[in-house]
RNA sequence: UGGGAUGUAGUGUAAUGGUAACACUGCAGAUUCUGGUUCUGCCUUUGGGGGUUCGAAUCCCUCCAUCCCAGCCA
């Protein structure tokens, strides 16, 4: 099979790398990226973006991509999330190989380039508080003004400095700060702070440092020492772009990196920001990071979307500088997409109605082949049990039938997927009035699901034959947030939580092929959606089954039309 | 109201001075052993105003709208 090469226009980065590449811009050229998180909290959806973007620019450009670990402020960073990241990556199917680098990794570096700073007088220790330093910034129409420690005699910030490191000062005594321009009309050029004293144990480093360097200083460096060509971020750091550039221009930084600044991924109906999703887990509004719910990269993978899905998703969607929001529709058209393609039929009844075909012999079983993937030539089929009692859906039977549904109903003749056709005759109800269950009679010359006449019946169901299905628990879960921006009518995006985000079926009615499901299969319950195997609850003995997505369903549209 | 950015169908993304397009959504129809898939068709677009030009989404001016920045977070 030929791998057909996408014809797509360049994106702004790659204009920008291809016109460097032409120019003779980059060393060796060689293009390096770098996918820079900060160990504070899971990966999600807007990361894919990031991940695709830095990982898929080195790899067309025959370049490299640095796993970098930004853990400079430990009192927010955890393993855990180092952990997390990693497998995350490594699910989309990106190999960092042996670049995996932390900025910790340069904390000698970086302090042995601050007191350089320090010594040719473009840095000075600062012992304003957090509250004064905020008066003496200005604001974003007036200019700061010089602190008065900005003339410290070079030795004494020397002494001091080297005092912060040793532990001998308080959380907020002291500050390093670089001497820029307090009256710059960018903020972060006002003398932005370089170290700060905080008494915490790093995740790697322990409590070997009690100064930690700040954003604008390490960043930058950290990419410089690496040899990254092409630094990219999103938006909010534009910015910071100048004081990327004086960073990497501190005399001594041999490379220099450039920064360039794209549109994070915003989708609607969702949240990507790490504070609100890390309330969230917190405060058990979900089970966890992972809750299938979850726009976490772990929680999409527990959902059952896959990581081809997700990187087509992120493609289709783009990269350039506008920000929007993209529409979830897409992202379930990408998994939509790819699960057709892949995922393994089997039938399951959600909402039993139990179905008797009086002229079927009792107590026997016929097992009919039904094929894995009608979407790929060479899958293969199982056998699925057929017996007197079946199961059907509630929703493919009604005793009164509204114009338009060919559906079970009494007198008409519909197809049993893979099996009989069979004609609904009588109803049996219970003293309220329920359907208990439906009396019918199929036709032998149907085996298999046509007839010699070659006779048309408009609707087919799924079913599971009542005594050799396998008893499931089923998780039905939906959008996590019912408005399209959530938070936004009442201030508290809380408030648009989608109570119904996640309905669970304790038993439902699956064909027993099931029980060969492993966490990571695809499978799509005909009609129903496509699932997955929930790994973590799921259990032999008990199997639980998440809904990945819904299939799409054009008779809801025409119900809902019709009123009904 | 300082600075930095951004405005192209409902949504996202192309077109860089030469016929405004692709995908998703929506709508209509065909096909179908999944009301799925597939196929066909339709709908709708350059924020406003001015200018330059034979010709402007693209260049210039101006207005408007939206987003980001006042952490010892990243």
């Amino acid at each position: 099979m030929e791998t057909e090469k996408e014809e797509r226009p360049l994106n702004f980065l790659e204009k920008i790398i291809e016109d460097d590449l032409k120019n003779g811009r980059v060393p060796n050229n060689e293009i390096v990226t770098r996918f820079p998180p900060e160990p504070n909290g899971y990966l999600h959806i807007g990361h894919i973006k990031s991940i695709c973007i830095n990982f898929g620019l080195a790899e067309k450009y025959g370049g490299r991509c640095h796993l970098r670990l930004d853990d400079t402020n430990p009192a927010k960073e955890e393993t855990e999330y180092i952990d997390s990241i990693k497998e995350d990556i490594k699910w989309l199917g990106f190999d960092w190989g042996k670049y995996e680098y932390y900025a910790s990794d340069y904390y000698d570096k970086l302090y042995e380039i601050a007191v350089r700073l320090i010594k040719e007088g473009q840095a000075y220790v600062d012992s304003l508080s957090a509250e004064e330093m905020k008066e003496y910034r200005g604001t974003l129409t007036e200019p700061g003004k010089n602190s008065p420690d900005r003339d410290r005699p070079i030795e004494e910030n020397l002494r001091l400095f080297e005092e912060m490191k040793e532990g001998k000062y308080p959380e907020g005594s002291y500050t390093l700060r670089a001497k820029i321009d307090m009256a710059s009309p960018n903020i972060n050029l006002r003398d932005p702070a370089l170290y700060r004293i905080k008494y915490a144990t790093h995740p790697r480093t322990g409590d070997k440092w009690c100064i930690y360097p700040m954003y604008d200083f390490t960043h930058p460096i950290s990419d410089a020492i690496e040899g990254i060509t092409h630094s990219i971020c999103t938006l909010e750091f534009e910015d910071h772009r100048p004081a990327y550039d004086w960073a990497t221009s501190i005399d001594g930084i041999e490379h220099t990196p450039h920064q360039y600044e794209f549109a994070r991924l915003n989708i609607n109906y969702m949240l990507m920001s790490k504070r609100k999703l890390l309330y969230l887990v917190r405060n058990n509004f979900v089970s966890g990071w992972d809750d299938p719910r979850m726009p976490t990269i772990s929680g999409v993978r527990r959902r059952g979307y896959s990581p081809e899905s997700m990187k087509d998703f992120v493609n289709r969607v783009g990269v350039a500088k506008v920000e929007g929001v993209v529409d979830y529709a897409l992202m379930e058209f990408c998994v939509r997409e790819d699960l057709n393609k892949r995922a393994k039929r089997l039938m399951a009844v959600l909402d039993p109605l139990l179905v008797v075909i009086d002229n079927y012999e009792d107590g026997k079983t016929e097992y009919f082949d039904a094929e894995d993937n009608p979407e790929d030539e060479n899958s293969k089929s199982h056998k699925v049990a057929f017996s007197k009692h079946i199961y059907i859906e509630k929703e493919d039977f009604m005793e009164n039938p509204v114009k338009g549904y060919h559906r079970l109903y009494i007198g008409n003749e519909i197809r049993l997927k893979h099996a009989y056709y069979i004609t609904a005759t009588s109803v049996e109800k219970d003293g309220e009035g329920n359907i208990i269950c439906v009396h019918a009679t199929y036709d032998p010359e149907s085996r298999g699901g046509t007839t010699k006449d070659g006779r048309k019946v408009k609707g087919t169901s799924h079913w599971v034959s009542k005594d050799h299905a396998l008893e499931a628990e089923v998780r039905q879960y939906d959008k996590l947030f019912k408005a399209e921006v959530p938070g936004l009518s009442t201030g508290n995006y809380l408030d648009d939580l989608n109570p119904d985000s996640l309905v669970v079926i304790e038993k439902a009615y699956i064909e027993e092929e099931a029980r060969n499901a492993k966490a990571g299969d695809y499978l799509q319950f005909i009609r129903n959606g496509y699932y997955c195997v929930d790994s973590k609850d799921s259990r032999p003995e008990h199997m639980v089954f998440n809904r990945t997505c819904t299939l799409k369903d054009s008779w809801a549209k025409q119900k809902a039309k019709l009123g009904l």
